[in-house]
DNA sequence: TCAAATCTTCATACATTCTTCATCTTTGAG
DNA sequence: CTCAAAGATGAAGAATGTATGAAGATTTGA
């Protein structure tokens, strides 16, 4: 399930993500309205979380243009302001749902579950490959029918990998996707969650299912 | 299952809606009596839940209306009041049964299910696993044969835990269902009620049924 | 109203996971 | 084929998450 976070604060965005990141949801995020509106367009999100003071092109205006596009992405407004009006023309700009700052995450989370329920009738993303089988709602993994238990990082990173599979995942997407967005490390992290990964899922397999493109990055696939 | 939910505070709305909608039940929502009495008129439900104060028309009158036009429908009272007078005023109107604001999802849930059930004489539901049973209608728990006494938190906790066996329940999920929704705290409180759900339930027996997933939360499984 | 039961917070001990680092192995350009 | 760069991996310390007894707060019921 992926969300589109649009938000210049960086600290709430953070806060957002990485809860978001917990319930499973593949997060990507946007610090300003035109980064936001073209990520919108150009990606399948299933839910966007738009701020309204934004930088560049402000939240409204991005809902509107997204809603002219004919993308029909649930969207749940942010803002600071709580007078009607506001509320008034976030809805009549074409958001689904709004929420006042300061909100408590489990808010947030509420509205978001409920959007999305709301726009999907049928449940159930599995992401499989192979007899590998992961489920991120219920937060759990099985290789040939035998359940793995993964930490959570392991658990994004194959997320991640799965989400892309038989494509190539740079270091730096991985990173960027599981980790904060003001994670800098030089390390190899990455390499070590993906040695740990090979541990608990290929090793001992006959079919191998990571695979290294040797100066680019790495690949789930047969 | 149809439920029709009568409530102005949208936020307490959005909550009982989500827990419902994910329990199977269809949800309608109206946000004033006008709007939850023509519902309740035209359409067919199984079950109405009717907040007392809302706007336009109060929820007594609204359950005395539809009374006076023989809808029999079982309706759920709500109220911020806890005065027996008011629980009194609500069963004359015609209520089948009445909750105090706030309440915790589970305690509705309950009420709802007992509600239909009756109306229906549908048997009784017992959740178990392994050796052990719970009645949630007797509230009542034994394990191997032998009675457990529980605290209600305790029951709450155990309840949702055994309605999602094999599945991992996240701390925000069960904070969420067991304890009302004016509830904020960033204690451990759950963890305390898991651990004396051990030392009652576990403690000593050679299959251990509560399992921690780091990271993530808990699970009930063999 | 008061005592008992229950709930919540807190402090501390304990456990797992994350990150870095060092060392060894593999890869592929020349 | 050689060798420098890239990757694999075990292990250790740091960071984070969990378990639980007990004290304090609150609720319940006689």
């Amino acid at each position: 399930m992926r969300i589109l976070l649009v938000e210049d604060e960086h600290r709430l965005s953070n806060i957002v993500k990485k809860g978001l990141t917990e319930e499973g949801f593949a997060v990507d995020t946007a610090f300003d309205g035109r980064e936001g509106q073209y990520l919108a367009e150009s990606e399948n999100y299933d839910l966007i979380v738009l701020d309204i003071m934004l930088p560049k092109i402000d939240g409204l205006t991005v809902c509107k243009n997204l809603r002219e596009k004919n993308i029909k992405t649930p969207i749940l407004m942010l803002t600071a302001k709580t007078t009607l009006e506001d509320k008034i023309a976030g809805l009549d700009s074409g958001a689904d749902d709004y929420l006042a700052k300061p909100f408590a995450f489990l808010e947030l989370r509420s509205r978001i579950h409920a959007l999305i329920r709301r726009s999907k009738k049928d449940p159930t993303p599995i992401l499989s490959i192979a007899d590998l089988m992961l489920d991120p709602i219920k937060h759990n993994l099985t290789r040939a029918g035998k359940e793995i238990i993964l930490t959570p990082k392991e658990f994004s990173v194959l997320e991640l990998l799965l989400r892309h599979k038989d494509q190539v995942v740079t270091r730096t997407m991985i990173i960027e996707h599981v980790w904060d967005y003001n994670f800098e490390s030089m390390s190899n992290v990455v390499d070590v969650f993906i040695a740990s990964l090979r541990r608990k899922i290929d090793k001992g397999a006959r079919i191998k299912l990571f695979h290294t493109l040797h100066g680019v990055g790495y690949k789930i696939s047969i």
